[in-house]
DNA sequence: CTGAAAGCGCTTACAG
DNA sequence: CTGAAAGCGCTTACAG
């Protein structure tokens, strides 16, 4: 009898066992900007964790990143039963607050990705502001004195971090770290063009700038080749993020490895971990510093 | 009563639902390779197209190229009771085969995406081979004459397409392509690099190069500039994918737009008209040229 | 140890 | 037009 059955491809119905066993070996994912490098990476590291593990995933992606009504997207996971979910929208301007009240009462563990840390929720996280940070503390070891920024967008909570780590770094230095030594980009190449233009008027001395990301890093080494400026030797770079591309910038980028990927599988093992009733931990990952030529010292320079 | 139950925060649970209605407003969508550029464009073609037409998406990435056993994969989409699926796998070696003899007994409609051509079967694809020819014929007519190609991995049959119309192109302009005026690569920009190091061995009067990516054109320009090489002066390029950085490499790179995330929500769309047991239409996406300095005419050069 | 019954949460067709 | 019953395809607890 078994033969029989095995032969005519009888395949039993997940659905139906979802529906007894209230679980259903599925998670939720929602996300938003997969056309971004980030996000879209972060998915990366969550589908192959996921397959990993034995999960499917149901993917939501948010038409933008103002989040609205979080009820009917909740409840179409919630009502496929989802064993739990994970929260991979990058967190730009308050889009997080709607989620806030839902929160409490959700009947399965969620585990926010790229976020602010805040008490009593589970998260994993990049470090922007150490990121920041050991960006602008490479430069100034590496002999540059003045050190601009281009930010992403600064609704961006990553982008925001990354700025404080900027000023931060400068500041123990004991640099200021005046807003007009700050253009505020939107992340795409053209505008780390437009960004470095700018900053080149209202910072004439500038001899170093941290970008948020790559993409607008080449931007503005292209306007710095436009105007003639050799790289490092009048103008060094540091970027972020470290897409493949880089090493194969005119000069290769200086830039930070945020590890995203590995993101994305922690969060998965977080979230199976809380669907077990395990204890959450709090994972933070540390970004990578990966020198290049971008950011060469500056006395072999002279 | 109606008002205590919305008060209630109840939600009808869809595996109920789509137990009984035998349908699940849920497309199956299986990948491959989503941290290359193709893939990941796809896929947000699909996500974007699908929330619009009110379906989830149940998402599977395999972990390599090679699919191996498909039987768990197409089981676990049609367990879970998927209205379609999505093939978004790119073919690389015969990786298709093993779907072929699950294909006629599959009780849901499938659309295979980036897929050669086979008839009775749905694909949406965009025209590589078409692509090729016209990168190769725009170098042509730009007064080029010696004009090589840094191609994709073989196995895979877009590569092996934009090969072939490179090929074309020359054959249709009455020249010759022999192969060692090709040079394979793997996609990345590393592979770019040594790929252009040994065209300039194999193929020593060169002056134009049709590269199958974006990613390897960086690399094999960043050996041009190495080595001394006026771009286009010396040697043009033409890329392929239309990366938003290629606007801004040194020079900016005149490459083809794939329009892979128009064929992800093309995809879709057809799809959900095989679900409503429509006919299905044969879609191929035309390319589009896009020209940059990197291929500036060769006349007003000299 | 085996086998029939109850039930997961819905929808649909049918009786009142 | 309203309301109770049957059934989607499973699993689990219970009787034999």
């Amino acid at each position: 009898v078994q033969e029989i059955i095995a032969d005519m491809g009888y395949q039993p119905s997940a659905l139906a066992r979802s529906l007894i066993q209230q679980r259903s070996a599925t998670l939720g994912v929602v996300t938003a900007g997969l056309n971004y490098i980030g996000p879209s990476r972060t998915l990366n590291g969550i589908t192959s964790q996921a397959e990993e593990l034995g999960y499917s995933l149901l993917l939501k992606e948010l038409p933008g990143f103002d989040v609205g009504d979080v009820d009917p997207l909740l409840n179409s996971l919630l009502s496929r039963q989802v064993d739990g979910i994970l929260w991979a929208v990058p967190e730009v301007g308050d889009n997080r607050r709607c989620l806030e009240e839902r929160l409490p009462d959700l009947p399965v563990p969620i585990v926010f990705l790229t976020q602010r840390q805040r008490p009593g929720i589970p998260v994993v996280t990049v470090d922007n502001y150490a990121g920041g940070i050991m960006a602008v503390q490479h430069l100034l070891s590496r002999g540059y004195r003045k050190v601009g920024h281009i930010s992403g967008p600064l609704e961006w909570w990553d982008a925001a971090q990354r700025k404080a780590g900027w000023r931060e770094a400068l500041s123990r230095a004991g640099q200021a770290a005046p807003d007009q030594h700050c253009i505020e980009g939107t992340w795409s190449t053209s505008s780390g063009y437009r960004a470095m233009q700018q900053l080149c008027v209202d910072f004439p001395d500038i001899d170093a700038v941290f970008v948020a990301n790559d993409q607008m890093a080449l931007g503005a080494m292209y306007y710095a080749a436009q105007q003639g400026l050799r790289v490092p030797q009048d103008l060094a770079f540091v970027g972020f993020d470290s897409i493949p591309e880089s090493a194969y910038f005119s000069p290769s980028l200086t830039t930070i490895n945020p590890h995203q990927n590995q993101m994305g599988s922690e969060a998965v093992h977080q979230l199976v971990r809380l669907i077990h009733n395990e204890e959450p931990e709090v994972i933070v990952l540390d970004p990578e510093l990966i020198v290049r030529d971008s950011s060469e010292p500056r006395e072999t320079l002279m």
